[in-house]
RNA sequence: GGUUCGGUAGCUCAGCUGGAUAGAGCAACUGCCUUCUAAGCAGUAGGUCAUUGGUUCGAAUCCAAUCCGGAUCACCA
């Protein structure tokens, strides 16, 4: 039990002893001390005084010398000023707790609670490369699944990808056109980049063959609807679903090099998946659902024939299910993959990793599952999460303004090295190891910065910055463990038996800022787990390796003042380098031994 | 227009279940490497928390209105 909800727990037992009033846990306002006074925590009163017809004064009186007389062990001292109870934890506490805890790998996770969750993320379209969008998400994505599982879920992560429609058949219109029969072997171009080089040119081509045909005189309206590759695309998705062999090879042929590429990336940024859906075969899911819903009269039929869910009661609109001419549209494909999953998995919970400007469509999809009675509609949760943007707004395909995902990792790992270089402090590492370090150190900036931003908000990637690699950063909190760990190998680790005197040394203020700041991890692996937000993690890991940098400036840790000061300093910087690496780790973030 | 998300230091962001004098990082400036890694530490400067009104002991935080910006409201996916 963290020790914020110890403190609720007998401040809200004490007022019932004093007072004979009950509280609810959620009732105690307990914060941090501010640091210009005296106290570790502090209990606010204001909220009782009314309730309890006490002075602020004498309530914190009160209640203090209750709290300290019952709960020896914890506090040992308190102040009160205005309505604020300042509690000082006693220095005891903070020793037992590090020399208890220093060794476990495993602190702030939690044992499996048998329920099972599934996470969708990436969601990649197979005609072109994936961009610093697709990076948030499968950094957002991978993360929330390791944050989940270690509080105890059971995890299945899965991908859909979007390998059919009109999209895909631009791409292969383009490459029957203007290849020549070229290959990404042939090229030497890795394949996504490849067969998005080909959708690039179908537009191009598009284009010119629009104004060709508005500058004949027809209208722009007519003229994109008209122009031949439109029309040959169009063809060619009508062929593809009518399994049309010729097609169908070449349908197989291009998404298995854009699977090639996609397999190298993802394996280059650490995403991974327990299951891989397509849409060309998911996309006729959900017709039986149709069905299902216009018996139990959720959906209701239009004279033209269509089928369409009225959700203006819950404030939304008439949305469609069917066209009239009986084909699926997308949210249908959706509701009928919910019910696969749920026939596969049966996960309590769905998380989906999708960008913000699908609020409306998810929305819409709980609704209707709910509505069709799916069992697992319930447990649907979009993981809504903001564009990044350039300085100059929305990154444009069309403008050639995309931040490729592959270019930008690369930038960044030659960014590790030469930074690394220009410091000089590995100079004996082999060739491989230098390579896996500039590898860790660049993916580690580029993912920390993806991820320290709250998810909900759209965030501003500047490329003629450079990703930054001191203060609020991966590589900061990196060199941080790098040196406790230097630290730990010189000191030849802490030893195992405890020197613990009788009389309790009091902590250096340092010494209990750190202490305090570990002790807190278990909590905000929770809360970033109830609120699906890496953020809290990466903000938290950032303030936990500011405060071992602040103690480690100050203090000496291997050549402490005594032999007790000694083992306690080496076992917090282990705790805290557990704690740093448990921390990034759910970020998807390595952290090395020496940099 | 409806719905919805946002607006906090020059820039990028925390803080938002109401609590003490609003915090970091970057950029700027000042110090600190003959003792554990200076990708660091300590400090200076930088704010009308978009605006107005309300709720109350107390509002960046809650409510209302207004202004600004994004997303969305397809027989696209």
């Amino acid at each position: 039990m963290s020790v914020v909800l110890q403190i609720k727990v007998a401040a809200a037992r004490a007022i019932k002893e004093l007072y004979g009033v009950e509280l609810q846990l959620n009732e105690v306002l307990v914060n941090a001390t501010k640091p210009e006074f005296e106290g570790d925590y502090t209990v606010v009163l204001f909220a009782f005084v009314k309730q309890l017809k006490k002075s602020p004064d004498a309530l914190g009186q009160e209640l203090g010398n209750q709290l300290v007389q019952q709960n020896g062990h914890l506090f040992s001292s308190f102040n009160v000023i205005k309505g604020f109870l300042n509690l000082s934890i006693s220095a005891g506490f903070w020793s037992q707790f590090v020399h208890s805890q220093y060794n476990n790998t495993h602190f702030g996770t939690s044992a499996a609670n048998g329920e099972k969750v599934m996470v969708e993320y990436s969601s990649p379209n197979t005609n072109k490369p994936l961009h610093l969008g697709h990076l948030r998400n499968n950094f957002l994505g991978w993360s929330i699944a390791t944050i989940l599982k270690s509080t105890g879920y059971e995890i299945i992560k899965t991908c859909i990808v979007n390998d059919r429609g009109i999209h895909i058949c631009k791409s292969m219109i383009a490459w029957q056109l203007f290849s020549n029969g070229a290959t990404p072997e042939s090229t030497g171009i890795k394949g996504d980049h490849f067969v998005g080089d080909y959708y690039v040119k179908f537009n191009g081509e598009y284009k010119k063959q629009v104004q060709d045909l508005t500058a004949g005189g027809i209208t722009e309206e007519v003229a994109e609807k008209e122009a031949p590759i439109m029309k040959a695309a169009q063809q060619m998705l009508i062929d593809w679903e009518a399994g049309k062999p010729e097609v169908m090879e070449l349908w197989r042929n291009m998404n298995s090099w854009v699977y090639e590429g996609f397999a190298a990336t993802y394996q280059r940024i650490g995403s991974d998946f327990d299951k891989v859906y397509y849409e060309s075969q998911t996309y006729l899911l959900g017709k039986d659902l149709v069905e299902k819903g216009l018996a139990k009269g959720v959906f209701f039929q239009k004279e033209d024939g269509s089928v369409w869910i009225d959700l203006t009661a819950e404030g939304l609109d008439e949305k469609l299910v069917r066209r009239k001419d009986g084909t699926s549209v997308y949210i249908t494909q959706d509701i009928g993959l919910v019910e696969q999953k749920q026939k596969e998995f049966n996960a309590s919970q769905s998380i989906y990793v999708v960008g913000d400007e699908q609020n409306y469509h998810f929305k819409v999809l709980k609704l209707i599952c709910q509505k069709l009675g799916l069992p697992s509609a319930d447990g649907i949760y979009h993981l809504s999460y903001g564009m990044v943007e350039l300085p100059s707004g929305k990154m444009k395909s069309r403008e050639g303004t995309v931040v490729d995902a592959d270019d930008l990792v690369t930038e960044m790992v030659a960014i590790a090295k030469q930074k690394t270089e220009e410091l000089g402090k590995v100079k004996d590492f082999a060739p491989e190891e230098l390579i896996e370090l500039y590898d860790i150190i660049g993916l580690g900036a580029l993912k920390f910065f993806l991820l320290r931003v709250d998810p909900k908000k759209k965030m501003v990637f500047n490329p003629e910055e450079s990703i930054d690699f001191h203060g609020f950063t991966g590589p900061f909190i990196q060199y941080t463990h790098a040196r406790i760990k230097s630290i730990l190998r010189k000191a030849g680790g802490s030893s195992e038996e405890a020197i613990v005197s009788e009389q309790q040394l009091p902590l250096l203020p340092l010494e209990k800022a750190l202490a305090i700041e570990l002790e807190q991890f278990p909590a905000v692996l929770q809360e970033a787990a109830r609120e699906h937000d890496p953020s809290k993690i990466a903000i938290y890991t950032f303030n936990l390796a500011k405060t071992f940098s602040s103690l480690y400036a100050e203090h000496s840790i291997g050549n402490a003042e005594n032999e007790e000061k000694k083992q306690l300093r080496l076992r917090l910087a282990q705790l805290t380098a557990n704690v740093i690496k448990k921390g990034m780790e759910v970020l998807g973030i390595k952290v090395p031994e020496r940099m």
